[in-house]
DNA sequence: CTGTAGGA
DNA sequence: TCCTACAGG
């Protein structure tokens, strides 16, 4: 979910040709729910291969990807590590929302209400073990740099571009501004007629609200997180204004009396000074296209055609990093 | 969500 | 050529 500053942000317009010749770090969880919640059919079954096995992320994966590669986008994949402890709360109720919604999903095709169906089925979506990994292994014969984060996705994601190996991050979450994303891309969709990818930039940010990183992030913590609840009825622009008045996150706690309920240092931590990985290989290669064919069309029944001509657009030569890998 | 066949 | 509708697994 993360933390709500949709009213706070002013993004930019930014169109794919603009993209052109960029690393991005993507936040693969973000991407694959996305896949899972939204490839399916009218009354909610997603795509399955003739085993059973849910397929709708290995689609999504693969032909995004292929089109990026053509255009000369390149993906760098962005795995969730364990969560922090305090999340523990916000995954609990995210776990209930999943029950009720199978409920209410199987409640929906029991009276053909394929609308509803639908609607539940969506949220009663989840990466299990299995989606992380055939995700990864695709990843790899595909040629597609991944990194397995040790905590948060968006951490890590954000620290590589904060480092400069991606120009951007791919995600929804506001989250990617605290953990010091220079540039964070929403709505990030390949269609055609998709005008609506929003380019937000941490520094532009900081400066139109004049704060400090440090500031957002105690801005964040008086609205809530995923790891607090915040202040009940102090939404970002009231605690903006409170950070002006009072200046610090202690100094408004004390002059408003508020009871915040939390270690507030614990997660100042969590989003400036992540646990995350250092060496990472982020090397784009060649596609395996024999085992990507066996594993697609041979053990996920993916049409051979459309998966060539997937292949072939992978190929695009810029994807591969140095010469020696091309050869 | 993404690719594409077929109609305007 | 653009757009809509629909299938993909």
């Amino acid at each position: 979910m993360g933390v709500k500053f949709k009213d706070i942000t002013h993004p930019e317009k930014i169109e794919m040709k603009n993209l052109d010749n960029n690393v991005l770090t993507v936040d693969a969880s973000n991407l694959i729910y996305k896949f899972l919640t939204t490839m399916r059919q009218g009354d909610g079954t997603p795509l399955r291969d003739l085993n059973g096995n849910i397929t709708s992320h290995l689609n999504g994966i693969l032909f995004q990807t292929a089109t990026l590669i053509e255009q000369n986008i390149k993906p760098i994949y962005v795995f969730d590590g364990k969560a922090p402890e305090l999340k523990q709360k916000t995954q609990q109720e995210r776990i209930e929302v999943k029950k009720e919604s199978e409920q209410k999903y199987q409640e929906a095709l029991e009276l053909g209400d394929e609308a509803k169906a639908r609607k539940y089925a969506a949220r009663t979506a989840h990466l299990n073990r299995e989606i992380i990994e055939s995700s990864k292994k695709l990843l790899t014969l595909m040629g597609i740099p991944y990194v397995q984060s040790k905590t948060e996705g968006e951490a890590q994601a954000s620290y590589m571009a904060n480092q400069g190996d991606a120009w951007a991050v791919v995600s929804q979450d506001y989250d990617c501004l605290l953990f010091g994303a220079p540039r964070i891309l929403r709505n990030f969709k390949l269609t055609k007629t998709n005008t609506d990818i929003q380019l937000l930039q941490l520094q532009k940010t900081l400066d139109e609200l004049n704060l400090t990183r440090n500031q957002l992030v105690d801005i964040a913590i008086l609205v809530g997180t995923d790891f607090n609840d915040g202040i009940y009825g102090v939404g970002a622009k009231t605690a903006i204004k409170l950070m002006h008045k009072y200046g610090s996150l202690e100094s408004i706690v004390k002059n408003k009396n508020y009871d915040l309920d939390c270690d507030v240092d614990e997660i100042r931590e969590i989003f400036l000074n992540p646990d995350v990985v250092r060496n990472y290989d982020i090397e784009f290669r060649k596609p395996q296209k024999d085992k990507l064919i066996d594993f697609l069309c041979g053990e996920h029944d993916f049409d051979e055609i459309r998966t060539q001509s997937a292949i072939k657009k992978l190929q695009h030569k810029a994807a591969q990093t140095s010469l020696e890998n091309w050869f």
